[in-house]
DNA sequence: CCTAAAAGCGCG
DNA sequence: AAAGCGCGCTTTTAGG
């Protein structure tokens, strides 16, 4: 059963910023709608709670237009609802789905839940607003307009909920499409849930990384002062005493009068260049070395320094906001403060308190393991089975003849083959790779030749990649020159290693869901001592995951995240060969994990 | 002057 | 030895 909670109608438009003050909640079952309901939004949590107790909370799905207005309201009054259909998450899948023609899917939103509000709930306190044009324009005839949002009502997303499920029934893979709907609404869950326990987050720990690296905290506009040290013995070391170290630029031209060729100044070009320059000169070895600490430095005092602190961690706590299918194929980003891409460096600074544990989970090697299974490659299922995927490549080349009888090889090779590398070593080796897996590396071929074409791909359960642009359209028609011509082929090629990546990249995404969600149910469900756990999800990152908990609970936590990872691919893909293992540890200390 | 793109580095 | 996929964020630089 489907309850649908909308804003009720007398409450639907609201000062932006403002939350409806009532809610309206509709059943909706197999024999049509039922009963309507008012509820006042400061008894949202409690109806649900109450709903879920009396129908046995697994038979209730909430239909709401957006869990990011919901969840912190519901979060704060205590309740996270067991199962959701997000009408915003399903509408995009759906409405993507409906411009490939081979998915054979009819469907057209009745209300628009994807254009973005210019100011999302929360962002302009309403009553500070209001306050300040009364005091400026009291007089004025001329009232400006105070912002307003509407928020759908009920009766709005009854019709869209009718026409999505109509749209998933009728499509030729219901049981699929239904699967995906149903992670991707958990996903909106979770992220509600992640983003209000944030990640706990020592700020002496990190305070101390930071003036270790950098020196003490700098006044504003000032560098810390192992930079500025650094800079100059930079400037001394090049000769040129005026160069601006932070452009690159100015750097890269003052590298080159002090007699280095290289044509940037990034990273790798300068290691290789410092490779190929060994010994004789070994003062240029220094100025390499600067200048890759420094670049270090800058990193860290610019993305994860003071500033970073004062804005995102408060109470020990760092509160990324997540946002669940915001990468095209399905993967979640994240906005305010890179969460997802907390340097290794500074990840001691995430500490359990006192009494609680972290438990952190590593999938192994997930999109090789996903190809495998979607791909059916009997061969490749059986090299991942009880080891290490590529040593078990590796293992197999060995044994029948192959070229490939390393580890390294093999793994570049597969990751090459995921990608659509061409050249260099990855390229060279993929011949070997495909004699060995003709199943697996001709589905990724496939992929890539309807993505060189301007076709569309789909995921496992059903999440379908965007066409090219009309631009893209346009350059593969224009052939007129030999440049077009050239133009025209990597654009083909481009697209072709999209489309590729896409399927696997997606279906990866798809199965991290159901891990996570079939997780959250199991914290849920399990009772220890008498009691419901404690211990919640607070992080994710593609393959990765982190729970927070009392210490007594880190042994149920490990042994719930690796049956769920077995069990994501068997929701997925029925009973499969192709095993999911995951590192897990248990610690009071991220930085420990890996 | 402000905004958008590029460069560079972080993550999977 | 440094390519082949997907991102976010900060700083510098180029363009209107």
């Amino acid at each position: 059963m489907y309850i649908v909670l909308g804003a009720a109608e007398d409450s639907a438009q609201v000062a932006t910023g403002a939350l409806p003050a009532a809610w309206e909640a509709v059943t909706f079952t197999d024999s049509g709608f039922g009963t309507h309901r008012r509820i006042p939004t400061e008894r949202l949590g409690a109806f649900i709670t109450e709903v879920e107790a009396r129908n046995h909370s697994k038979t209730i799905r909430w239909a709401w237009a957006d869990a990011r207005v919901l969840m912190p309201l519901l979060l704060d009054q205590g309740v996270s609802p067991f199962r959701a259909h997000d009408l915003r998450l399903v509408q995009r899948i759906l409405v993507t789905a409906e411009t490939r023609a081979q998915n054979n899917l009819s469907f057209t939103p009745t209300i628009d839940l994807l254009t973005e509000d210019d100011a999302p709930a929360g962002t302009l306190p309403p009553a500070q607003v209001a306050a300040g044009q009364d005091s400026l324009f009291e007089d004025s005839l001329f009232q400006p307009a105070r912002p307003q949002r509407t928020f759908p009502t009920a009766v709005q997303l009854t019709e869209e909920l009718k026409t999505q499920l109509a749209a998933i029934e009728a499509s030729p893979q219901p049981k699929r499409l239904r699967l995906l709907a149903a992670a991707e609404s958990t996903g909106g869950l979770i992220a509600g849930e992640m983003k209000f326990y944030g990640i706990p987050w020592n700020r002496a720990i990190h305070e101390r990384i930071l003036t270790e690296a950098l020196g003490p905290r700098p006044g504003l506009y000032e560098k810390p002062y192992e930079m500025v040290k650094l800079a100059g013995e930079i400037r001394q070391a090049l000769g040129s005493p005026k160069v601006n170290v932070d452009s690159p630029a100015d750097l890269l031209k003052a590298m080159q009068s002090a007699g280095m060729r290289v044509e940037s100044t990034r990273k790798w070009e300068l290691v290789s260049w410092a490779d190929e320059n060994p010994r004789l000169k070994s003062q240029r070895h220094a100025v390499v070395d600067l200048i890759l600490r420094y670049k270090k430095l800058s990193r860290l005092f610019s993305a994860n320094g003071w500033n970073w602190l004062d804005e995102w961690v408060k109470d020990n706590r760092f509160y990324p906001a997540y946002e669940v299918g915001g990468v095209v194929t399905g993967r979640w980003g994240a906005h305010g403060g890179g969460a997802m891409q907390i340097p290794k460096d500074v990840r001691s600074a995430v500490q359990a308190e006192e009494g609680m544990i972290l438990t952190v989970a590593d999938a192994s090697q997930v999109e090789p393991r996903i190809l495998a299974a979607m791909s059916a490659d009997p061969k490749l299922a059986i090299a991942g089975r009880d080891r290490d995927l590529y040593l078990g490549i590796a293992e197999l080349g060995e044994r029948t003849g192959s070229a490939l009888t390393e580890r390294a090889h093999a793994k570049i090779a597969l990751l090459g083959a995921m990608y659509g590398a061409t050249t260099g070593e990855s390229g060279r080796l993929m011949p070997h790779l495909k004699k060995m897996f003709p199943q697996a590396i001709g589905f990724t071929e496939q992929a890539a030749r309807i993505g060189e074409r301007g076709g569309q791909v789909t995921t496992y359960l059903g999440r379908t990649s965007p066409a090219p642009s009309a631009d893209w359209f346009e350059r593969q028609r224009n052939r007129s020159t030999a440049e077009a011509e050239r133009a025209a082929v990597s654009a083909s090629r481009a697209w072709g290693r999209f489309t590729r990546n896409f399927v696997v990249q997606g279906t990866a995404a798809e199965w991290a869901l159901c891990w996570m969600s079939l997780i959250r149910q199991k914290l849920r469900t399990t009772v220890m001592f008498g009691k419901p756990m404690r211990s919640h999800l607070v992080y994710f990152l593609h393959d990765e995951i982190m729970i927070y908990g009392p210490e007594r609970e880190a042994q149920t936590c490990t042994k719930i995240v690796r049956e769920s990872a077995q069990q994501a691919a068997e929701l997925i893909f029925g009973p499969v060969p192709v095993q999911f293992p995951v590192t897990v540890v248990s610690t009071d200390n991220y930085a420990k994990a890996k």
